[in-house]
DNA sequence: CCTTGACTTCCACAAACGTAGAGTTCTACA
DNA sequence: TGTAGAACTCTACGTTTGTGGAAGTCAAGG
């Protein structure tokens, strides 16, 4: 976002904001043609910056990414907060807390590359993973149902996740026209039925949810 | 001229165990690295191969890249075939066969290859959007309920290609620790939902009422 | 035999890449 | 006002990449 000086070097005046430029470069690089196939020179000529700069803020191509893929620390809260309200409430409250963060741009550009880097990049997909299983299982497994409560999760969240890919990185355009509150009252009854909804297969009209089926 | 070749003589086009191989192993390489990150080398050398070879077969990396993500004619038909049976057995019949192709080591490579490579390269994700969009949406309009069919049958495709990410490639541990079977009995109504079942807002009348949670 | 064409390998090159360090200019603080 | 250090650019090096062509090998037909 910098423009470009005419061959002068040294510091720029006013306040620098080359390394914001060149997180928001990177991020849309990164996403754009994955990790290796974005290039240091390629995003520092986005940023309007000379490539030697992201070496002084970041060290590393590595470092860059990392950097990129960090976000603000209240959105992983906002998801993890639902699991404090009531569970009846979890289907409409998760998805429109996991949806909103796609919408902010804030955390949009984050959370895309993340994914994105999962899908080309074996480390980065353990790591989301890891997050997925470990932080987000362990913290909603207590109030779920004691009939596969993992199964349950997994498929609430696959479905989450798979409507946010398709409206924010595929752009398939139904579901880029529909309204978010539109989206989240035709997804959330879903989300809640495999979270506290009985499973097929077993005694569907079981009342206690007390169920040992697999 | 006894053969049907016409007058050509010189060696014919063997039993070329070297395509197979560049093929399998471009497959492998792009959907762990992404289109740049993969190179040549790497390939040539998975195969067991001299990288000239590739160059002679595909002529060209794009060439290797396309050629890796062509999958046999009958995969997507298997998907497609579903939209002559009744209406009311997508939901299960949708959800088996695009998961069967996951499952069919024939399929899932290309498959595997073209969404990561979707996720990755934007020319990619065009190609995927359109074939999902015009061809399997134009393929299904016609038989859907007349309000909002494109939204349902966004949110139904997204659904099941949500869960065969989690299953196939973030190897999320639920969904891949349950049967083929238990997760489309488990999916396929709630697929079935999406495309005919009431949608919530709206004033359409369920005739069939089968809004049952089995 | 010999010819032919597909298969396979080796060597080489230009371009682009990540990285490195030295040098230049501006801001912050005493 | 002066100085330390952060911000910033320039030039350069070593490596890896995709691509290209020349040459050798092998099976099949004349």
């Amino acid at each position: 976002m910098t423009t470009s000086e005419g061959g002068r070097t040294g510091r720029r005046p006013g306040p620098g904001t080359s390394r914001d430029a060149i997180l928001a470069a990177a991020r849309d690089q990164f996403t754009q043609h994955g990790f290796k196939g974005a290039t240091l020179r390629a995003i520092a000529g986005r940023a309007g910056v000379d490539p030697g700069l992201i070496r002084h803020f970041f060290g590393d191509k590595e470092g860059l990414f990392t950097a990129s893929m960090e976000m603000p620390p209240e959105a992983p809260a906002a998801v993890l907060g639902v699991f404090a309200e009531p569970v009846d409430e979890w289907g409409e409250r998760l998805t429109r807390a996991y949806l909103s963060l796609w919408e902010d741009p804030d955390t949009a550009g984050p959370l895309r590359a993340t994914v994105v880097s999962a899908f080309a990049n074996d480390q980065a997909l353990d790591r989301l993973r890891l997050f997925i299983v470990s932080t987000v299982l362990e913290q909603a497994r207590p109030h779920l149902p004691a009939d596969e409560p993992d199964l349950r999760l997994a498929t609430a969240m696959t479905h989450i996740i798979g409507i946010a890919l398709g409206r924010y990185l595929l752009k398939a355009p139904p579901l880029v026209a529909a309204d978010l509150d539109v989206l989240v009252a035709l997804v959330g009854p879903t989300v809640q039925r495999y979270l506290t909804g009985p499973l097929p297969g077993g005694a569907a009209e079981d009342p206690d949810g007390d169920n040992d089926c697999k």
